[in-house]
DNA sequence: CATTTATTCAAGTATAGTGAATAAATCACC
DNA sequence: GGTGATTTATTCACTATACTTGAATAAATG
């Protein structure tokens, strides 16, 4: 019956990116700081529909940029994580650290 | 098409209580680690649904401990994590800390 | 056969991945 | 100043995979 509104391992992915974004976080350089510090492909229609459900649970806000920059292609949509959104990932991160914390078999994954 | 066979969220908990287990890793005292550990209350039938999983990822082995031991109840049936498992949670430790190394948001989750 | 300890099952919901479609802006050209 | 090509970005429709839950089953002992 709990509704917890966890995060997935994908969505606290996009968090994590979207807070070292800051300012200039929307889906592209979103999915382009995965792809860098994860080394994997990510799909970029992954992230939006990430974006969503973060958006739904209440982790994220989103408006729209400028309307009229002076280049081509459609208006950004910004994304910013929530005092609650950033509580979830401190907690997920929280349990995380304490499952592998002192295992020696994974060192060198320090802080 | 990609097969990637990756970690979730759920099943890299699950693998990192088989590590800290050891040889007493069971569905028991997997599902009391994660508890105790997280915080969060975890549905013993979640990790034998992860276990399998993982099992036909080639992630852990099982076998079933001895038969007749001297107290009442069914035979326990031990994990453990192949050296492929190791390797696949090492990378995803890998990819969460690389994305959350030097936030400052995210202090207090050192090592 | 009652009790204990443990695993398995079935069926539902949530999360993730993919490729193509659509949207909204600028630019070049006449 | 209207029209279509180009650019940048988001949304959509579907499929696949992961997670959750509660109840059922299994295998041992007293």
């Amino acid at each position: 019956m709990t509704k917890r509104d966890q995060l997935g391992n994908f969505e606290l992915m996009v968090m994590l990116a979207l807070i070292r974004l800051g300012d200039n976080a929307y889906g592209v350089p979103i999915s382009e700081e995965l792809e860098k510090r994860t080394g994997r492909d990510v799909a970029i229609g992954s992230v939006y529909a990430a974006l969503e459900r973060l958006e739904d649970k209440g982790f994220v806000t989103s408006e729209l940029g400028e309307a009229t920059p002076e280049r081509g292609g459609r208006a950004k949509r910004y994304f910013r994580v929530t005092a609650r959104g950033l509580r979830e990932v401190r907690e997920t991160q929280r349990a995380l650290v304490n499952l592998w914390h002192g295992l020696p078999e994974l060192e060198g994954g320090k802080a």
